[in-house]
DNA sequence: GTCTATAGATAGATAGAC
DNA sequence: GTCTATCTATCTATAGAC
């Protein structure tokens, strides 16, 4: 899918793309005019039209972006090993991936509504791939006994949302560190799903 | 703080505000029009004037108004007891207040960026007199051992983000009962706190 | 590849009649 | 309390010069 009509000039749809993305982050898609991306990026509003089709292009570029980086980089990260391994391996990629993509991950949960069917529909398979990666996960765990899951399907989305809030409160440079908020959410959910975490480090110890 | 001029006439404030609840979820705050939202109650644009001040004034109302009932619903709730017992007692109310009124909940998460300055101010306060709820029954059970917290804030935040997130995949008449929906997020977030939960009834049974 | 100019639609908000 | 009419500003998108 040509996503931009390629270019050598001054500006790029990279700048446009990266631009676009606090501006819609901060003021919301359709809060956010084709001259203030324009101005953003120094040109006039007419020249964005160069690199894409309309500004509905614009967002589904970005988020389609968002959610085919994000499965590359679990299918580089992911392993074969048992559920709760694979479950905590899961937790933080999520988050580490996530803390550093805010505003990414904010456009790409709030602004779904402001796709268009078409767009709607990609995004949405593309969601849902993911969101089958964590339900996998539990549903082995749950075949084989190493999770206790009560419901493989609420229990994902439940998870999901927990590791994503993250980017709702947390801020560079706060009081925790990335990777003690990574211990404090893989504690969570790992106790959440039967396995027994040691509260001093963390550290897996058994599982019921 | 005076929210509405008060009206005897057919169209009431009230017939605006329910409107603009299911117009601003499904479209935005940004993306409705004062002609939209008069024409969802058979007026012209003109005649909403007389119930606010402006369109701002329709977000701030609706989101004060959602989380004053909020506040309120749960001082009517909450008791006096154990730390666990308080715990699951907030999970069950959260999820149970929250599935009911999908369109206030959305709108109160999605439209906080589309506040101006004064209007924030208002709700982000009174967001954080709920989430500090959450946390001084965290607190307390950290404090006497009857949960295991590793991080009251953060466990606070992540446990409203868990919550919260039923909104966005449950819908009425699927395959869980609210009930169901409340034992298995009762479960996964007490065990998440230490409680020990069993699989089977989601009967608490004993704490770390 | 970017500009100016502009088409054509729509926005929030107000004035004044009834 | 609601209407029509309108102000002023802004929007997305396109045409055509350079």
């Amino acid at each position: 899918m040509a996503r931009s009509v390629g270019s050598d000039g001054k500006i790029t749809a990279a700048e446009i793309r990266k631009n676009c993305l606090v501006l819609f982050a901060r003021n919301g898609y359709a809060a956010v005019s084709m001259r203030q991306i324009a101005q953003s990026v120094g040109v006039q509003a007419s020249a964005i039209y160069q690199y894409f089709e309309n500004k509905q292009q614009i967002l589904v570029d970005l988020l389609q972006t968002h959610m085919e980086k994000l499965l590359e980089a679990w299918d580089a990260e992911m392993c074969r090993e048992s559920a709760p391994k694979a479950l905590e391996r899961f937790i933080r990629f999520h988050i580490r991936y996530h803390i550093k993509k805010p505003d990414e991950v904010f456009v790409s949960y709030m602004e779904l509504r402001s796709l268009e069917p078409e767009g709607f529909k990609t995004i949405e398979s593309l969601r849902r791939k993911y969101e089958q990666i964590l339900k996998s996960i539990l549903e082995e765990g749950a075949a084989d006994g190493s999770l206790n899951v009560d419901d493989p399907h609420v229990a994902a989305m439940a998870i999901l949302s927990m590791l994503t809030g993250v980017n709702t409160w947390y801020r560079s440079g706060g009081r925790l560190s990335q990777d003690r908020i990574e211990d404090i959410y893989a504690a969570m959910v790992l106790r959440s799903q039967g396995v027994m975490v040691s509260s001093e480090n963390n550290e897996e110890l058994a599982h019921v």
